[in-house]
DNA sequence: GTCTATAAGAAGATAGAC
DNA sequence: GTCTATCTTCTTATAGAC
């Protein structure tokens, strides 16, 4: 059967409808990052996308489904991330300190609204179980990809997943920090000690 | 002027009025904890109180004045905790090292809920700057004090604070991490790390 | 696919009787 | 000090026209 998308852009490869769709998830992300998922009403990204109420309401019935749309679309994100690293970083150690740099990257955000997985499941795990296990998967990715690259130093597997959860820990803990404080120069001095943290990771 | 408070009980020391204030701020604040403060409704504390909803009004005009009673609670508690490891401990760095075993002690509370100061900051930062700023005493108080135990090691006040800021950090990701996996081997794991890197802090 | 209008309920805040 | 009742606004969700 041949599929007719005459509407298609050439430029996306886009529908109408899944660029409308993809803009509603961008538009909620971005607003569930910087204002918290329960404070960020569905009126909100209706102002905030352009996209009207009824229309939002064609592509998620609920707010609820907005965010496991904007929470499949983060983990989709982190893949290709992941997977661009492998591709252009030989070496494991420079891998897992690429990992470090990436908090360093995104200085400004976490200063302002914190770690966008750490704040989303905090928020989440206090009244939604369902919604914080979906959000847990972000984290099962980075704890997955950075468990490897030390199997790939040459540790042992559980050794390996326990220095992943050391280093998703010392960048939460820096990225709430960081936060409180809104402190840029804590923030950097931290990723150097994380940084050395790596080098000092016995093969 | 001679205070008259004829009804005030003999065990605690405190007024009708007082002992209702303070049964507010006592509810709010583990629902405010376990709920996060946005979802904790004005009618869930009148449930969980017992307290009708005029008479909690009669105390606090509005929840966000619940709140900074709660705040003002919560540092208060801390202080006392702080003077008492200051009186029970006398080396700097077991008291420290007292820091890192509060989140051991703390286990069960911190997997379900995460850290009380950490989450209440986390949500407070996303949109109510005011409220963050309160919460961020919290912070204030254990980080001047491992400031001065720091101190009372022989570093010098920037590095004293440094040390004091990492400190905070790495109990934040700890608590967060914890709390994204429900995981009380991690945490137990993690606080045996931190207790050992306290040992390792050159004087 | 896109939009307007509205229903149904929950939220915070207030008035005033006892 | 304690309580009931209500106002207003905001929220999610839905119905249905175009």
């Amino acid at each position: 059967m041949t599929q007719h998308n005459g509407a298609m852009s050439e430029q996306t490869g886009l529908s109408k409808g899944e660029r409308s769709r993809l803009h509603i998830i961008e538009t909620a992300n971005r607003l569930f990052y910087e204002r918290g998922y329960q404070q960020t009403s569905f009126s909100d990204i209706v102002e905030a996308s352009g996209i009207h109420r009824g229309n939002i309401t064609y592509y998620f019935k609920t707010k609820n489904e907005i965010l496991q749309a904007v929470i499949a679309h983060r983990l989709e994100s982190i893949r290709c991330l992941l997977a661009s690293w492998d591709t252009e970083i030989p070496e494991p150690r420079e891998r897992i300190k690429r990992f470090a740099q990436m908090i360093l990257n995104s200085e400004e955000e976490i200063v302002e609204y914190g770690c966008p997985m750490g704040s989303l499941n905090t928020e989440l795990g206090k009244n939604e179980p369902e919604l914080q296990q979906e959000s847990r998967q972000m984290f099962d990715l980075f704890r997955n990809w950075l468990t490897r690259q030390f199997q790939e130093l040459g540790l042992r597997k559980p050794r390996a997943t326990q220095l992943a959860l050391h280093l998703l820990g010392r960048g939460q803990g820096i990225s709430v920090m960081a936060h409180v404080y809104h402190d840029p120069t804590y923030l950097k001095n931290e990723v150097l000690l994380l940084k050395r943290w790596v080098d000092d990771v016995e093969a």
